[in-house]
RNA sequence: CGGGAUGUGGCGCAGCCCGGUUAGCGCACACGGCUGGGGGCCGUGGGGUCGCAGGUUCAAAUCCUGUCAUCCCGACCA
């Protein structure tokens, strides 16, 4: 691995400031391990909404929105599930404050509001999606729904990270409930494709994708299909994930539908999502020392100009000479941004915009009125020349594609790069050392699983969908279907 | 939740070990001038009571206790 560019990264601040900060809302607070999305963090945000918004419509999506409040029966309901997430949920047990007699201008809780049943607030919402279904469906003629809802959830985890695991984070979440295991199955492979497809044309990430071993699934999950992609600092990050729910969420909602011959079953469901964890990827697998590095899909804006002048009318004398390629450029459906604010320096704008991620930067002054020309620079590689200003058009054009396309094999490099092969465990141990990918053969069973990250901290990232190559476990030398993606995570 | 570290103007830090003038520096900010093809320069100025609570002391940013938050390592997790 060269490069240790990473959340944790010395650059942490250039890295982040433009998009978000921690929330450090006020004295004493417990709002621990929140972020603070800033406009331009929050427009790529929007960014991955749209497009995803776009692709579930598609395929027949709808979207909706549930409550925040999870009541505890029904969080409690799905054993797996609530098992699985009760460490980590926030509670709500009263609904007013009062004065503080003791201490005036303060309030205290009203002990007299404590609810008769405490709230959970969703840490994730298959329960309370499922007891809204369970009033929605009873015949198969009420199948499939296909909803997804954009929303916030809490996960009170012991340890937070920027971007990773923020106790509180934005996210989409589909449910889906389906007459047949066949067709559920096949909703949870869709999306993960969706997913995946997402991943590496939009963000220009590059991904595996395949199964979840039984530890590390979902709680409450029969199988959980993952996309994993290789940060640069060779940890892997799991970016999506979706769900093949069986019938455990119809059983623990009792929710039955009534086929064509007037049989009564449980509905099949999924369930899947990803997070602003995706902005954490984006930064990891992208930066470099000078900043964020934007793929043009994702830019909030993917050109910017930057007048070059001394005076006001300097200026007005670049804007005209640079209005119609604007115009050109938006009729060719790019946005562009011109800087010409008077308050900063060229130099300054210039460092701003790389920073922030820009994907191309267009310099004009007084030198390329004369010469008709103008500079032009492109984020990715840090290259900048000087062009012919009738040649502008047909370089951005070019440019917008190359650099989503080069950021993609440069994705994709980096983890062939670092994918390995091990043949035996002690090769094995070394690889993981090094950090990336390792595909190994696995016994499939959990102990062995266990014994390998006690060993070496690596987990199974993801088992391929296609088992198509025996061999021996590299641990037990047991029979193994297939070779298996080992990696150290976040 | 266990181990370690940190918390000082908007941001980044020094000072703390060995208590003692008016708590200092860089960046940022405001004003003026010179500048202007890569984060400009010079000058002037404003802003902090040292996370919070308590204790020791003639005296606390500095020592002690507690607490909250953040970061790192672990366990846990999208």
């Amino acid at each position: 691995m060269s490069k240790k560019l990473t959340t944790r990264s010395e650059n942490y601040s250039k890295w982040y400031n433009e998009l978000v900060v921690m929330a450090d809302l006020a004295e004493n607070s417990s709002v621990r391990g929140c972020m603070v999305i800033k406009p331009y963090g929050y427009a790529i945000w929007e960014k991955i909404q749209q497009e995803l918004d776009s692709k579930f419509k598609e395929t027949g999506h709808y979207n909706a929105y549930f409550p925040l409040f999870v009541p505890k029966s029904l969080f409690e309901a799905e054993e797996k599930n609530a098992e699985g997430f009760a460490k980590e949920c926030a509670v709500v047990t009263h609904y007013r404050l009062k004065n503080d007699e003791e201490n005036p201008g303060k309030l205290v809780v009203d002990q007299d509001s404590k609810l008769e049943e405490e709230l959970i607030v969703r840490p994730t919402s298959e329960a309370i999606i499922w007891r809204t279904y369970k009033n929605w469906i009873q015949s198969y003629r009420d199948l499939p729904i296909l909803l997804n809802q954009w929303a916030n959830v809490v996960r009170w985890e012991m340890r937070t990270r920027l971007f990773l695991r923020t106790a509180e984070f934005l996210w989409q979440e589909g449910h889906t409930a389906h007459a047949t295991k066949k067709e559920a199955l096949e909703e949870t492979k869709l999306i993960i494709d969706l997913y995946a497809n997402f991943v590496e044309n939009f963000m220009g990430i590059a991904v595996l994708s395949g199964l979840k071993s039984d530890s590390e699934k979902f709680a409450g999950a029969e199988e959980t299909y993952c996309i994993e992609s290789l940060m640069q600092d060779g940890k892997a990050l799991q970016a999506g994930t979706s769900h093949f729910l069986g019938q455990n969420f119809a059983k623990a909602f009792d929710v039955k539908f009534a086929d064509k011959d007037g049989k009564l079953d449980h509905v099949w469901a999924t369930s899947w999502g990803v997070s602003t964890r995706l902005m954490g990827a984006l930064i990891m697998s992208h930066g470099d020392d000078n900043g964020l590095v934007l793929p043009p899909k994702l830019a909030p804006y993917q050109v910017v100009i930057i007048p070059i002048f001394k005076s006001e009318s300097e200026l007005s004398d670049i804007s005209d000479y640079v209005n119609p390629l604007i115009d050109e450029i938006r009729k060719n459906g790019i946005t562009v941004k011109y800087d010409n604010r008077l308050n900063h320096k060229p130099g300054f704008k210039f460092n701003e915009h790389e920073v922030k991620g820009v994907p191309i930067r267009i310099a004009v002054g007084p030198r390329d009125l004369k010469e008709k020309s103008l500079e032009i620079f492109r984020r990715d590689k840090m290259q900048k020349k000087v062009l012919k200003f009738s040649d502008a058009m047909s370089e951005i054009s070019f440019l917008i594609d190359d650099i989503q396309n080069e950021l993609l094999n440069a994705s994709k490099k980096h983890m062939d790069d670092n994918t390995s092969t091990a043949k035996s465990y002690d090769e094995f141990k070394e690889m993981i050392e090094t950090g990336g990918f390792v595909l190994a053969h696995w016994d499939g069973t959990v102990e062995t699983e266990n014994k390998i990250k006690q060993d070496t901290k690596a987990t199974i990232r993801c088992i391929p969908f296609d088992k198509k190559n025996p061999g021996k476990c590299i641990v037990t030398g047991k029979s193994s279907e297939c070779q298996v993606f080992f990696a150290k995570s976040y």
